[in-house]
DNA sequence: ATCAGATTGGGCTTGACAGCCCAGAACGAG
DNA sequence: CTCGTTCTGGGCTGTCAAGCCCAATCTGAT
């Protein structure tokens, strides 16, 4: 059996077959946000979710291929967060606050830590097959900070001699750092302290320190 | 059978039982950093260390008491490095390089991620009760950055300025959050350039920028 | 030397979970 | 309306790992 065309389509949904999917992907990305991969079995997410061990079976062949399309699902949401209008591409220090208020106020900030982060840190290490998916999610969240930062360069914000980069690595550094340390202190401060002191540091490049409404320390 | 004295001692162990126990605590330590806690079962404990199922059983009755010591030995290890005298308690900003460059050179950095971190991250969600270890071990984690930032301060070689907790918390988050980014990317650079950016912002709270051999960006 | 307690060996049981199957219901194109 | 396809329900089974037991051996203090 050869296919004819270049879409072989293992499965055709109709409409109510995506519902469904979302449906059990919604509540999967929810229980292993809270509980973890290891610790969420098909048992409760049939049970949350409203659908029958068959069903797992007939969208998810395997619990990989849910892994899977939870983060893919949790990529999505996470990178669409930050190309919101509000945060206007990180282009100006101001946004990269706001950004950083957000999760410094988020709640479950401290409890779950970060969507993708954690997530990647709990199968990182295993069997599972993850790897490419994990790295393109990042690669492109780095993406964001990275071109924000080139585009406060163009825009003449910020030193030319900042390293864009670097500055991104950063950033998403000390917030999955952060996000790991408030976790295991169940504290906020070190998230807070960690994203306050990155942006204390983009702003020693600013071209003027007070043009952006906030004075120089 | 009432105990004598105020030593309930659950067991005594000669030295061979130590030496025993010793060796348990070290290959679980290792399979787990290479393999992650799931992903390691008491039949390859077993056989990596030399002991028999009951042997297990009488050191470690449940895997959440031989994670809890794997996580001790952990972070003694840990802690021990950074207070290994070439860091000087980080009293100085060289010392800080010298320690950044340490771990981006460290082959395993990118590919297990921090053996503290690490095992921190995939268990924090579980059932098992680990969590004030990990609490405690990562405190005193930051304690010695933070000691060694007061101490420059102390000494001249920064401004009074400086939050030595805010930059304590950024650098310990730049270094969990690069190894989880290095680890994903399977590229060193993300923890490379968070280190380097980290160790650039508390250059500039120093009082004379090129006194340490690094002259100023 | 003796003996109580510590240590060791290997196998076994129980429980949990992922993956699978079959039959029936709903859907939708013609 | 009709029929092939997709969707759904619930139960079943094979696998695997943690924890446990009994019996044998070793240790070290007296």
């Amino acid at each position: 059996m050869v296919t004819t065309t270049a879409a072989p389509a293992p499965h055709e949904l109709t409409s109510k077959g995506r519902a469904t999917r979302a449906r059990i992907v919604e509540h999967a990305a929810e229980l292993i946000y809270a509980k973890g991969v290891h610790a969420t079995n098909n048992e409760q997410l049939r049970r949350a979710a409203g659908v029958s061990g068959s069903q797992l079976n007939h969208y998810f062949p395997t619990k990989e291929s849910l892994v899977l399309a939870v983060i893919a699902w949790q990529a999505e949401r996470v990178l669409t967060f930050h190309r919101d209008e509000r945060f206007t591409g990180f282009d100006n220090l101001e946004a990269l606050r706001e950004w950083a208020d957000f999760y410094v106020g988020y709640e479950r900030a401290y409890q779950e830590g970060c969507t993708l982060g954690s997530l990647a840190s709990e199968i990182i290490k295993t069997d599972l097959d993850v790897h490419d998916e994990l790295a393109s999610a990042f690669d492109q969240w780095r993406g964001i900070f990275r071109d924000g930062i080139e585009r406060m360069q163009r825009l003449g914000r910020i030193s030319a001699e900042a390293d864009p980069t670097q500055l991104a690595h950063l950033f998403l550094a000390a917030f999955q750092g952060g996000m790991l340390l408030a976790q295991v202190a169940r504290d906020i401060a070190p998230l807070k302290d960690a994203l306050q002191a990155a942006i204390d540091h983009l702003q020693t490049f600013a071209t003027s320190p007070d043009a952006d409404g906030v004075q120089a320390r």
